[in-house]
DNA sequence: CTACTTGCAAATGCTTTGCAGGAGA
DNA sequence: TCTCCTGCAAAGCATTTGCAAGTAG
């Protein structure tokens, strides 16, 4: 799996005429094992040496890539994680206490319903919406333990 | 209908043992009048010569009271609005090309399918969710002429 | 070789804070 | 009068950028 993305990763740079340097196919590979959204700083924790310039450098570029996408949470920090098209759509559970994002999918019929109201605020309002971004806040265990 | 947001506004103040004075009134007030998420510069357009830390430090102690509430969106600008509990509960247009914000009041249909989601996530996992966030993300009319 | 990348360091810009004077209760 | 609030200025801190050296292709 880890394989398939990193194929489609060094296609998607290869688009915008960028290199898959090892830097950021580290980078790639951390998010693969958080498998949730991380802030820099968690990233930056396997090389503490290394500069964090290079990393938001480097995340600007496989966002534009398409390879990675932009948390935001309820903290001052970003998160990053891999593209929907490489993870599957899904949705996230916001910790209100420490900020942690985790991963969450709902039922079908749930998405149904978001597609369903996305079409119809098209035909109510001037706005046309292209995705949409839904968020559970709570307290994760660790907070309330 | 703007005397009774004032009235609760005052009375959660006094709660929290802060004054509701003239600087925080005209916050609400400009809140009442943008009737969406607005930022601290758009916040502070109306009085230039006053410094953004006041508007930075009130809009702090409203939200601490629960009056106002603070909404993120895709760029960098808080954006701050009145507490649900004032306004009634909605979601968020959100362009991705300038940022800006918009209510918009779902079906009560998708309102129960994503209460239901709630409880049954409190069945599966550890992650006690309070309410949720439902963000439509696409362009403003602004944005597509 | 040529262009993109990286590391380092300095700058940027939103946001926060310290402090002294001013206003509310 | 005592405490909270405001204005001003300076500091914080995540994030961005300039520049020279390194490296992929």
């Amino acid at each position: 799996m880890a394989e398939d993305v990193h194929a489609v990763a060094a296609r998607r740079l290869r688009r915008v005429e960028q290199r898959y340097t090892p830097g950021r196919r580290a980078l790639v590979d951390a998010l693969i094992a958080a498998g949730r959204p991380v802030t820099i700083g968690e990233l930056g924790a396997a090389r503490p040496h290394l500069p964090q310039s290079t990393t938001y450098r480097n995340l600007g570029v496989l966002e534009q890539a398409g390879v990675v996408r932009r948390v935001v949470g309820t903290d001052e920090f970003s998160r990053y994680e891999l593209a929907e098209e490489l993870t599957g759509h899904h949705h996230h559970l916001v910790c209100v206490s420490c900020g942690a994002v985790e991963d969450f999918e709902p039922p079908s019929r749930l998405e149904r319903s978001l597609d369903a109201v996305i079409d119809s605020v098209a035909e109510d309002t001037d706005f046309r919406a292209e995705s949409h971004r839904l968020d559970l806040l709570g307290t994760c265990a660790t907070c309330r333990a």
